[in-house]
DNA sequence: CAAAAATTTTAATCTAGATTAAAATAATGC
DNA sequence: GCATTATTTTAATCTAGATTAAAATTTTTG
């Protein structure tokens, strides 16, 4: 085996693990999900998990890298591809939406932040609390810009971003749900904004 | 020691119990709180809490039959004393986040409910639905009478939900900021409904 | 095909933390 | 003060589920 070949294969894996445990984590919780309710998912075993992860609290940590890549990756989006901050809001919303209703599965399992290491807590607590300031920063600009109202930025930001993160709560991979989510979200939500 | 002393004493110290155990699973987390955690805070042994509670999964059910209790009382009082659907959405979301900085302190642990038996989670998973579709009723309300503009009730209501019962989440009992919450968050939910 | 590496399984441990039983202490009523 | 009831503690269990080690199997490579 090649040695990209198996990076590839192993990072397949990992994938495909990665997304078995979050949506695991997302329906039943940290402690309500077993190794072995995930390792059944993928048609395993649950000490064969050990062979990709070092274990149960990595697995969460490792949900939420992925969580904050994506995030990321839609921020960066919204920021380049819109150019008053009113449309970047409305893409940074949308691709949001996209994240958590998305065929990447409900990754977004916040909820399970406590039980992470205080190490690994902290380092997601501050990918998140960027990711908060980078859709404020959009508002901001947007107020300077006249395409959004003056508001309190710090909160305004705190409830969009709540009622996305609270998407998986009642979501339950019903896709033509999905395509409603997407559709209305970034309307309701941007609604408010306009001066 | 008469009946009725009796049983108060008895709800006081359950208060006392069921605000610990909110306060922390709401930190923890279900599986990241252990009994003894709950006990630490009100000066008892783990063991002592099963003199007041069943189990575990008992403490848990009880704090979201408090919160749903709290629920429908917003519900209620923003119902009788707003006139126009929009009066009425505005009173609703202004008790509902009063809940949940309050002083009764974070009691919406909605997060833990895959950890609730079956029976339990189905009935507070009615509860909720009864909620979500008062809420929607008041919107729906407010459309007829002309207060808010024409929206997916649906949609809109899972939204605003989400918004609020996110606050947990990053609220961490600053009182100031507890104000800053009450002010805001009804401005700026509100703001998207109007026609 | 044979050796080496990768993957998975089986079969034990190991442990935190829930739960229980019995005993100890405190409060109350008479 | 004594008897009764309420509350809490101490000291065991008990168990699910995480983790590990060693063996078995499958895949790759040459």
């Amino acid at each position: 085996m090649a040695k990209i070949a198996a990076e590839t294969r192993f990072n397949v894996k990992r994938d495909r693990i990665l997304k078995a445990a979050a949506r695991c984590f997302n329906e039943k919780g940290y402690s309500g999900t077993s190794l072995k309710d995930v390792a059944k998912h993928l048609g395993l075993t649950d000490a064969a998990l050990y062979y990709y992860v070092k274990n149960k609290e990595e697995l969460v940590y490792q949900c939420y890298l992925r969580a904050a890549e994506l995030g990321r990756e839609a921020m960066e989006r919204a920021e380049s591809e819109g150019d008053s901050g009113m449309q970047r809001a409305r893409l940074y919303i949308r691709y949001h939406v996209d994240v958590m209703v998305g065929e990447r599965g409900p990754v977004a399992i916040m909820s399970e932040i406590p039980s992470l290491k205080r190490h690994h807590r902290n380092e997601i607590l501050e990918v998140s609390r960027r990711h908060s300031a980078g859709f404020e920063a959009i508002l901001e600009t947007g107020i300077a810009d006249g395409s959004i109202a003056p508001c309190d930025v710090r909160m305004t930001g705190n409830a969009v971003m709540g009622a996305i993160n609270w998407i998986p709560k009642w979501y339950h991979g019903h896709p033509a749900m999905a395509a409603a989510i997407v559709a209305e979200f970034p309307r309701i939500l941007t609604r408010g904004l306009a001066p």
